[in-house]
DNA sequence: TTTTTTAACAAAAACGTTTAGGTAAAGGAG
DNA sequence: CTCCTTTACCTAAACGTTTTTGTTAAAAAA
């Protein structure tokens, strides 16, 4: 019995072969298979004979050998919490095939949010010669020794371009939407402290409410906690705001996990959605549309959003413009989850109004 | 006015740099640094300068420059219809891990099934100089040059691993549990002709409704067509089916995402589930578990089929054993969407029975 | 004293390309 | 017949490593 090694796969053929069988230069090969100025010296007839070799044996350039001596590797590495359902798989999708589309490959670094990774993982990246990287709901610490497009990301370093979600109007689609309904106590999701959207997504809904005239009640607000892209993210802690108090007529959630989560939160406490809760989620995924009730949600163009990272990145490594800041605009979905506010509340609830009376 | 290029990136230091700053030969720093065995005869005393000058200038070793060489990348590719949520985000993820933790990054090419790419991004990988290769969800035309582990993939060839799940298992705690739940009329949902799975797993059902006394009846029986990572998938045939007939008690989706497309279909066809019909999905991915009604499912275990792949492949190339075939278990998760049959089907329904009584 | 051994390192080739700078042969001008 | 151009290539260096095979000076042995 052999050993394992039996079928060592067969040698690509390289510039040696082809030079060997044709009886020429790798030099003079490689120019004409390039097409570079200095083919035009090598008569037609050469050329042809080159061509038909390099189709005859299935000539493949090796990309190492090429990256090693031109200093350009046609590739870009990929920094992301982790590759999952939702966002991150979202905006990696169309990321992914916008590079791929322009002949560029791409490391993907799952880095887990573990400060060594984040720290460890560019640094890896840049040794496998890297032109760039991509980094995706990331709060960078400083900025790479490279080009950088951060999406969703909300620092400004020098050198470095954040595609960013138009929060504002996000934040004021929404609630203007759950105004319309008639709503006017609102219970927040905040997100994670370490997602990146979140401070400025928070920052936007106060704004918005202002501009509005919603209150925003600090019982009504709570945070997420748990790091995982299942539902069960919004799932404990509207549990307990619901132990706490019912006295709201809305919920916007800071994604659509988590309102997922919280609306299987609110059936579980007895409550209907969207008759006496309506519920806002924010990103639109996949199945946003397919909850029962169907989700109206906040939807953030994740796939134009990879894809327009990826563009602006390759602009960036071929010397092109380096803007600071690209903003997207998001648009609302209305679905079943939002309906009119269950009852108006006309007097003022007894707690708010006892000092003042 | 600079032009955009304005800060080029530092040059990373390379052996040169340290050869020149220690008076030493790159050889010997290599050697050192690479604890080679040629290493034992540099003395203690120049090991702790070269280690030194190496931590201070933070030197890393060109990785492109090192397979050059060494014709070693520690990379492999990955082939994958598309990045998405469900269940190419999950093995995609888990896979991603475990290579990661090796030492190992990974190329993926997203080919959406079209045929040219599929060939095409397998040349392009090797000429990457890949070690191996890992293809999800994919049906591979012939071996790929290099060692391959295909999740999912259910044709034979020399060299190439296929990691499956087992399919009569899984159909049969399915189908055991609608059973025992007092269904008989069960329609189906089949997979799309070109998802690996599709037809593996339903001569698994095949088999496990014949071991059951179960009947499968060619007019309760769908094929899922078009191809979309969102839940729609299950929608339209769903509905078609019920405006064909509505004599059956349970479904058993081909995957969750089309289960979760069939429970809004039911709804909007004004059946109850689980009271007029029970649901079974495939897959248990995230949401599954937050559907309302929560979703019951035959669980495959996605992180650990894309972790063993993993494991499997890196196995192969260190030129280890070579298995044809692993088979995972999958597992049955019964939540809110199946419940006991609405009623016996006591008596033969009409049109059955017409010739025979 | 001469030869052998050992310690400590250096030189150079190799990996597969690309590219700047040749050069031999053929053709034309004088 | 000599000199210059042009044509059609080729040589060699370079990219940053790793690794095989030296090389040199000093120490040990004869």
């Amino acid at each position: 019995m052999r050993k394992a090694k039996q079928d060592h796969p067969p040698k690509p053929v390289g510039l040696k072969d082809l030079s060997r069988y044709l009886g020429l230069s790798t030099a003079t090969i490689s120019t004409v298979l390039n097409g570079t100025r200095a083919a035009r010296e090598i008569p037609a007839a050469t050329q042809e004979r080159i061509l038909a070799a390099a189709e005859k044996f299935n000539y493949r350039p090796n990309a190492m050998a090429r990256s090693l001596r031109g200093m350009r590797s046609h590739t870009v590495g990929v920094l992301v919490p982790e590759i999952s359902e939702g966002y991150g798989a979202l905006v990696l999708g169309a990321l992914g095939d916008y590079l791929l589309s322009k002949g560029y490959f791409f490391f993907v670094a799952t880095h887990r949010r573990k400060p060594e990774l984040m720290d460890e993982y560019p640094q890896l990246l840049r040794q496998r010669s890297v032109e760039g990287f991509v980094v995706i709901d990331t709060a960078l610490e400083k900025p790479l020794p490279l080009p950088t497009v951060v999406i969703s990301g909300h620092r400004s370093y020098p050198g470095v371009t954040n595609i960013v979600l138009n929060h504002d109007r996000a934040a004021h689609l929404a609630l203007e939407h759950l105004v319309q309904l008639g709503h006017e106590r609102i219970a927040f999701i905040q997100g994670q402290p370490y997602s990146s959207d979140s401070e400025t997504r928070w920052k936007a809904i106060e704004r918005a409410a202002e501009s509005l005239g919603i209150v925003i009640h600090e019982d009504l607000v709570v945070q997420l906690e748990i790091d995982t892209f299942s539902p069960y993210v919004g799932y404990p802690v509207v549990r307990r705001l619901l132990q706490r108090t019912r006295d709201f007529t809305a919920l916007f959630a800071y994604n659509d996990l988590s309102a997922i989560g919280a609306l299987r939160a609110l059936r579980d406490s007895g409550l209907s959605v969207p008759d006496d809760v309506s519920v806002v989620g924010f990103d639109d995924i996949n199945s946003a549309a397919f909850q029962i009730p169907s989700l109206t949600t906040v939807r953030q163009p994740l796939d134009k959003m990879g894809a327009l990272a990826g563009e602006v990145l390759l602009e960036r490594i071929h010397g092109g413009a380096n803007p600071v800041e690209v903003t997207i605009d998001p648009e609302l979905v209305v679905r079943e989850s939002t309906a009119p506010a269950r009852r108006r509340v006309e007097a003022p609830s007894t707690l708010e109004t006892v000092g003042s009376s």
